[in-house]
DNA sequence: CACAATCATTAGCAATGCTAATCGGGGAAG
DNA sequence: CTTCCCCGATTAGCATTGCTAATGATTGTG
């Protein structure tokens, strides 16, 4: 493949994404959450009890602003903090039931539409897209 | 291509695309604009002349929020406004020189940060890509 | 001609991101 | 034990981005 495809697909796919995420965003209306915000959610209910900094850095965020978006959260009673005995300037940052329902409730509302999108494809348009998105995933790491 | 299997994709889908975009995202510091700016600047370029409301759309956004981006271009000389003379209510928006040649010269970092990735690829893999990036446009439209 | 529709902008709000500065606890050196 | 420095989290303050509502100017229509 010559190297002008090859900045064509370069191109095309960075619009493409771009394109893909922002129509998705529109389905996290319906959680009554920001986007950062399920997505911190999110991790929180995952990835178990954390600190901040751990928080932070996973949303590749820096602390000051993950403060404030579990301040948020707090606000909201989907997530609590409990000063961490062994060390306390530390802080836990865990779930509460109602934001462990939340997500689980709300079912993945951006890959629930996505999905939607897909089903709208021929079947051979949706294996050529698995065999893409295997590729992708190696081009996104 | 059964229910499951389409699940896996958009879950998969999502989520490379999320890393992607990212990685790709810390390229931008080298222009000094910011993406959203970097993004209309691109579009502005690419797409030759258009109005407020035309770019709006196609950045996704609404125009009082594309309306201030443009100042900002304007502020640094990367692009300017010029009155429709078919309806003076329109304005038309066009890179300037400079404006052109911070894409082209320095520019599109992101894309260039990409195709260095794709050329990791094999090229049956690149090939395959191409495929999936065709059906990804349709799906992100 | 009057009136509604359209394009862009202005005004004002909330949220996200940052850096710098601050508060308080932990840990090591003297 | 005390002092001094490091470290985690927060607070303060700024810029940017996104929105809706309202305003101005211009176009087209009844």
């Amino acid at each position: 493949m010559g190297e002008v495809q090859t900045r064509d697909v370069a191109a095309r796919l960075h619009s493409a994404s771009i394109r893909l995420l922002r129509a998705l965003r529109r389905e996290d209306d319906g959680s009554g959450l920001s986007a950062p915000r399920l997505s911190a959610l999110s991790c929180i209910v995952v990835e178990g009890p954390l600190s901040l900094a751990e928080l932070a850095e996973a949303e590749q965020v820096r602390p000051p602003t993950m403060s404030r978006i579990v301040d948020a959260l707090v606000g909201r009673g989907l997530v609590t903090r409990i000063a961490d005995p062994r060390d306390r300037r530390s802080v836990r940052i865990m779930p509460t039931q109602e934001g462990s329902q939340l997500l689980i409730g709300g079912g993945e509302r951006r890959v629930h539409a996505l999905i939607g999108r897909l089903h709208k494809l021929a079947d051979s348009e949706r294996r050529a897209l698995a065999r893409g998105v295997e590729i992708l995933e190696r081009v996104a790491r």
